[in-house]
DNA sequence: ATAATGTGAACGAACGTTCGTTCATAATAT
DNA sequence: ATATTATGAACGAACGTTCGTTCACATTAT
């Protein structure tokens, strides 16, 4: 699709790139215009198509360099731990400071979901559940104290629903109840994670 | 805003919100125009401006009438249960039914959260915030099994989680494991979440 | 060394289309 | 008759994209 060659003006593919992340993350795909991100990038309306063949081309390129399963999801392979209690922990702590760096990622997941219906997060999905169920794997190993009955697909599930409950309800409630947002909150929480899915 | 009176075009001003709110869902509020919006409720162009003073008033219209805090959290009172689990499961079955009913309400809720910064968000959640506490109350009254050392809005957080997590896990997983997506997953989920704030 | 040529990038005017909104007028209901 | 609702043409602004052109610089030829 985009057969431009990268070899000079790769810093300005990247100029074009973080402008239009930044407008995509606030106001929408459709609620962002080209001249938008050329205003902010620096440059010419003109310009932005020496680098893209199209808005949405960008949008591509905005949502694949962000998208954090690229830096997650291996440093969770790199966590120690002798049981799956302290690996989660660790695994939800990753997850948190990537929240935290830059909590707008989220935006572009539901700039996904419903101005493409999720046509650009499925094929990136494909390519990170391999990477996703091996980090899965390593990450709740302990058949001494993982409860028998739950698949891993489960406690994927769940693991992952921690992280978006955590995040969303902040949305939700934000404004309302900032005292509940705390660090506390979030071990709280990996704590009722945790003893739902262990023994004893 | 919206000072229309609603006499007789009543069930115009519901045709319009319909139609609005099926092509919201769909492509964003952006990414829909008042001329689609028009033809889905077989009307013309400057009939929606009879109902309605401008486009995001119709937005506001589709939100507040779409949003389940009206229907739900009433009905989870009403649920019945001598213990914390038997209510948690069937105020989880509540939201579920709901979810199922009309699964692009989370659009919605993104679309908000995305193109409007969360602004009509915040004002219904004001309004919504003290019955959500009353009925996390009600659900999850049980002192001789609830764990002391959680506070109520974070097992209202959790709880929320849970709900998000079956959500967005599906979205995100959907067309690469649909295996998962049994209700068998749904009960797994609400058992780590029971064992997780319940003592013993 | 100097000139000639090639090339990707930057530029901003211009294209045709679509946008949200307004308006005069027609139709309908009370 | 009077008030309410429906209509679609019209408005100016903004949209994504294309265009011809300019420019800086590398390569090649002389």
């Amino acid at each position: 699709m985009s057969e431009i060659k990268p070899n000079r003006g790769e810093s300005t593919r990247q100029e074009i790139i973080n402008a239009a992340h930044d407008l995509f993350t606030q106001q929408g795909f459709h609620g962002t215009s080209m001249r938008q991100i050329a205003k902010q990038a620096g440059m010419a309306l003109g310009s932005l198509y020496n680098h893209f063949p199209s808005k949405e081309a960008v949008f591509e390129g905005v949502f694949i360099a962000y998208h954090p399963y690229r830096s997650v999801l291996p440093a969770m392979l790199e966590v120690k731990g002798d049981t799956a209690e302290t690996r989660v922990r660790q695994a939800f702590d990753l997850m948190l400071q990537a929240l935290k760096a830059s909590p707008e990622f989220f935006n572009l997941m539901f700039i996904e979901i419903v101005e493409f219906k999720s046509a650009h997060l499925n094929e990136l999905f494909m390519r990170a559940f391999p990477l996703g169920l091996q980090v899965a794997g390593y990450i709740f190993d302990d058949p001494d104290r993982l409860r028998p009955e739950l698949s891993l697909p489960i406690v994927m599930r769940s693991f992952l629903g921690l992280f978006f409950g955590y995040y969303l309800s902040e949305i939700a409630f934000g404004p309302q109840a900032p005292a509940v947002f705390t660090d506390h909150a979030a071990e709280q929480m990996v704590n009722i994670f945790l003893r739902g899915i262990l023994v004893e």
